[in-house]
RNA sequence: GCGGACGUGGCGAAACCGGUAGACGCAAAAGACUUAAAAUCUUUCGGAGCUAGCUCCGUGCGGGUUCGAGCCCCGCCGUCCGCACCA
């Protein structure tokens, strides 16, 4: 009996040292084999990893480690996303500097991953703060720029007055700023723009290819691209009556179906007419600053009223120049939508009719749902919106939603006011440009300088990189690049004359739209990527990360994408082929008779199920135990991955995270399901030895398979190699769908049945018996299959089965498929659909035998209570199901 | 409000294309080993009827389709997520 525990720590620092030695995980750009691309989000440095990384980097190395052994060449890179506020915060709060504190911060974990043992090629590691990598960052800024992919624009921007920042609407969660949870402030300011709106339409159709992506986020991205058809219409205005003697409206609508409907116009507060309006109308001027007080805030929004203004301006009906209808100022209309300016049709929309109903406005319906008299179509409280045949619409009437659009279409795009049609489909987008200026220190400075004389000027690529100061201050709010006496100053590099730099930085999420494209050559110093390269070993094959980037990044990387081949850099539809999305690590939360949070180590567990009880491990004293939540520092639910690699094993701590739980959902992390974890790393340990030994831990002669699996004529031995086959057979299928959880239950599964019959069997196993052979075989499968999950344990129990190559750079082994197949199969048999017997038949019995077979059966018999079969249904390899 | 996902034992979950519901793990209970504990091993573990075998009930609720429904359809209830005045 083998009883030596394995000893993690050591066996880990020892397998680590090897791993590294052998260079095992290096990948080269010019292996001939087949690429396979496998990337997690890169973390952002912020001091420690935290159990969410160690469940991200958990499966990505499990298919990184089987694709590996699958013969693919597998890029499997690993860097930081190291720009970012919290290193100036840092910097004020502990008088460092931003780049000390990252690159401690960056060391720091780096140690801490190096010790998961993830399988990861360090010498491509990148840090998005380094010179190195934002030089070429600053280049492609220049190519956009070159290309017409930038813009200035004043605009206005979301502010966040306590980081003292420019957010883009992306950022922005509910009207507080994503980091700091402030409320956003609307400000003025020139910003620079990357214009992804470019792309909407190619980012909106590129979505129906990503096949491997969760329909979730493909969703939410189309969504959040907002893709609207519909028609710009003129509305002709009396050029005397209006304030600055503007002769039309321009409005948007997907309804142009309704025109017949419609019984007001209505403007944005910050509309042009309106502001014009208002500078006549003092009244108007204070409603419209109302508007603009409550446009802050969301909270505000979701009470708000719907209000108007009327601004005593009418505007002609397009189709009949004598119908006027009133121009307002509503709150409800956004300026930067469409035109900031709509026609509102009552009957058919709701928010329209909440309007109307407030002014008293006429509520004419226009669309009668079928099967509805239209003589007593009203509309009440509830607008009607779906489709029906047009009525009171003139020459529309009778015809369907669609028809009637195209028609109201068709018939305004022919008439022509000053050249111009009167009405122009148009498509819409929700989707704004993509504001990338920041005013911070700690980011890649905007390459432009700003010159007197000549006006925005790019710094020369051969200037390139433009590098941060170092001596900086954080003693004052702001940006400090702002205020740095001699960074800012600099000569034109087009006429010489003293000019000043751009104080912009990038918003980070630009550092994280071409990483992935950085790794596949960060030994080019000249260019941003070697397009040759790149093409061929992009894209991501898989990538893994949180839903929280299923817009910001998600969408970024594919602008980028598009971007960088407009401008030559690479060749590609898309930079992520497949996507995969984890699910959170959450923790129990405890909170002491104070209410304040405990954190777990200071908790003592006591019973279980109603019974369950917690102690404050000091004193005693009764602890709340609190709703399962993200593991968060406020909360202090958190559990450090050091702490659990340290007491059992980055092994059981990687084994945890991927069992139990599908990985797209919560894990809940407890105590319990760890220790089991590390109890079966002993136990697997323990088998695999006892295994080893049957063999006097030399590998025999004859491999497991030398006699041709599947030909032992002992059914024991026979057995065995079944069970190793299913499980190698099932482990390969769902590690390639990403369900580790199951993977994990079909490794318990084969270790249980191999340890089993290893009880059962008659001892002494002679070394060279058909079972201690198959028994070598399925311990080699049940290695091999463990090893992406647990390496170090693999390469330990690798080496202990008398191997002398490394489990990490062994090959997937064969399922043998025939195999698995069983001659005699069982066969459920149910008597009106109910569960009544086992039919126990030859695999290719045919479908009358196992009909007789079926009614043959003493279960079935009794349950026929003497009434014969009407019908019989076999389904093959499936059920019989007698009905009678 | 709009869009989406989900709902299965004490718990995390499995169940492929409509075919044996609860694999695997955790917790729990009993037993073996031990002076004892831990570890390990064995057994039990959805509910009810009497233990065995067996029977009935059981996948949020109510209907339906089907030889057969956790899975499909209709109507509810609940939870979670995303978007949110987008004309």
């Amino acid at each position: 009996m083998f009883t030596d525990r394995y000893h993690a720590g050591e066996a880990e620092r020892h397998w680590q040292k090897v791993w590294e030695a052998q260079g095992a995980f290096t990948a080269s750009n010019d292996d001939p084999r087949p690429k396979y691309y496998v990337l997690e989000m890169f973390p952002y440095p912020s001091g420690r990893i935290h159990m969410g990384h160690v469940r991200n980097y958990a499966m990505g190395d499990v298919v990184a480690r089987y694709r590996r052994a699958k013969g693919f060449n597998v890029i499997h890179p690993m860097g930081w996303d190291a720009f970012g506020m919290p290193a100036e915060n840092a910097a004020m709060q502990n008088r460092t500097h931003p780049a000390a504190w990252t690159y401690d911060n960056i060391a720091t974990m780096r140690a801490q991953l190096k010790r998961m043992g993830l399988s990861l090629d360090w010498r491509r590691e990148i840090a998005t703060c380094d010179p190195s990598y934002y030089k070429h960052q600053q280049r492609m800024f220049l190519d956009f720029l070159d290309a017409g992919l930038v813009a200035r624009k004043k605009s206005k921007v979301n502010w966040d007055p306590v980081d003292h920042t420019v957010l883009a609407n992306e950022q922005v969660i509910d009207g507080r700023g994503w980091r700091s949870g402030a409320l956003v402030e609307q400000r003025e300011l020139t910003q620079w723009f990357l214009k992804i709106t470019d792309y909407a339409e190619d980012l909106l159709i590129g979505l129906d290819r990503l096949d491997k992506w969760p329909e979730k986020v493909r969703l939410m991205q189309r969504n959040w691209i907002g893709r609207s058809e519909g028609l710009a219409v003129r509305f002709a205005l009396d050029p005397a009556a209006s304030p600055a003697g503007e002769t039309e409206l321009r409005v948007y609508t997907t309804r142009p179906d309704t025109l017949f409907g419609a019984s007001f116009l209505a403007v944005a507060p910050d509309h042009p007419l309106a502001v014009a309006a208002a500078a006549r109308d003092p009244a108007l001027a204070d409603f419209i600053e109302d508007c603009r007080r409550l446009g802050t805030s969301v909270a505000a929004l979701e009470t708000a009223e719907k209000t108007g203004y009327d601004t005593g301006i009418r505007a002609a009906h397009p189709f009949d120049p004598n119908w006027h209808l009133p121009v307002y100022v509503a709150n409800f209309i956004l300026m930067d939508y469409g035109t900031g300016a709509i026609f509102g049709c009552p009957a058919h929309d709701q928010r329209d009719l909440d309007f109307a109903r407030a002014k008293g406005l006429p509520v004419v319906p226009v669309v009668c749902p079928a099967g509805v008299d239209p003589e007593g179509f009203a509309v009440g409280e509830e607008a009607f919106t779906d489709d029906g045949r047009m009525i009171n619409s003139r020459f529309l009437d009778g015809m369907p939603v669609a028809q009637a659009k195209d028609e109201v279409a068709r018939r305004l795009e022919a008439v022509l006011i000053g050249g111009q049609p009167q009405g122009r489909r148009q498509i819409n987008y929700k989707l704004r440009d993509w504001g990338i200026s920041r005013q911070r220190y700690w980011g890649c400075p905007i390459p432009v300088i700003h010159c007197a004389s000549c006006g925005l000027v790019p710094v020369p690529r051969a200037d390139l990189p433009v590098t941060l100061p170092e001596d900086v201050s954080f003693e004052e709010p702001g940006n400090p690049l702002d205020r740095h006496p001699t960074w800012t100053r600099v000569p034109c590099p087009q006429c010489g004359a003293a000019a000043r730099r751009e104080t912009d930085t990038m918003d980070t999420f630009v550092d994280s739209s071409w990483y992935f494209a950085r790794f596949t050559d960060p030994w080019n110093t000249e260019e941003p990527t070697t397009p040759e390269v790149a093409d061929r070993l992009l894209a991501v094959d898989q990538y893994i990360g949180g839903i929280e980037h299923a817009i910001l990044h998600l969408l970024y990387s594919r602008f980028f994408t598009r971007a960088m081949r407009k401008v030559g850099w690479l060749d590609l539809d898309e930079p992520f082929a497949g996507l995969f999305t984890q699910g959170m690590v959450v923790h129990e939360t405890y909170r002491g008779p104070d209410g304040a949070w405990v954190s777990p180590e200071e908790v003592r567990l006591e019973g279980s199920g109603a019974e369950r009880r917690a102690r404050l491990l000091s004193t005693g004293a009764p602890i709340e135990i609190g709703p399962i939540e993200k593991m968060s520092k406020s909360k202090l639910n958190i559990v450090d991955p050091d702490d659990i690699i340290e007491g059992y094993g980055a092994d059981t701590a990687r084994w945890f995270m991927l069992s139990d739980s599908p990985p797209e959902r919560d894990v809940i992390w407890t105590e319990e399901g760890v220790q089991g974890a590390a109890k079966f790393v002993q136990r697997l340990w323990r088998l695999v030895n006892e295994l080893a030994s049957l063999t006097d831990g030399n590998l025999p002669a004859e491999r497991g398979d030398g006699k041709g699996a599947g030909e032992a004529d002992d059914p024991v031995a026979l057995g065995v190699l079944k069970a190793a086959h299913r499980a190698l057979i099932r482990v390969e299928e769902d590690i390639e769908r990403l369900r580790f959880n199951r993977c994990i239950a079909h490794i318990y599964e084969l270790s249980n049945s191999l340890s089993a019959v290893l009880a059962e069997a008659e001892e002494p196993i002679g070394p060279d018996s058909a079972l201690a052979l198959a028994f070598r075989q399925a311990a080699d499968i049940l290695v091999l299959v463990v090893a992406p999950f647990m390496p170090h344990l693999g390469e330990a129990c690798w080496q202990a089965l008398g191997h002398e190559t490394l489990a990490s750079s062994t090959a997937w082994p064969r399922a043998n498929r025939s195999l698995v197949l069983e001659d005699v199969i069982i066969l459920p048999v149910q008597v009106n659909g109910r569960k009544r017997a086992d039919l126990t038949i030859g695999r290719d019995a045919d479908v009358e035998a196992i009909k007789a077979g079926a009614l043959a059966l003493d279960s079935v018999q009794r349950a026929l209570e003497g009434r014969s079969a009407k019908k019989i249904i076999v389904v093959p390899s499936r059920i019989v199901n007698v009905v009678v």
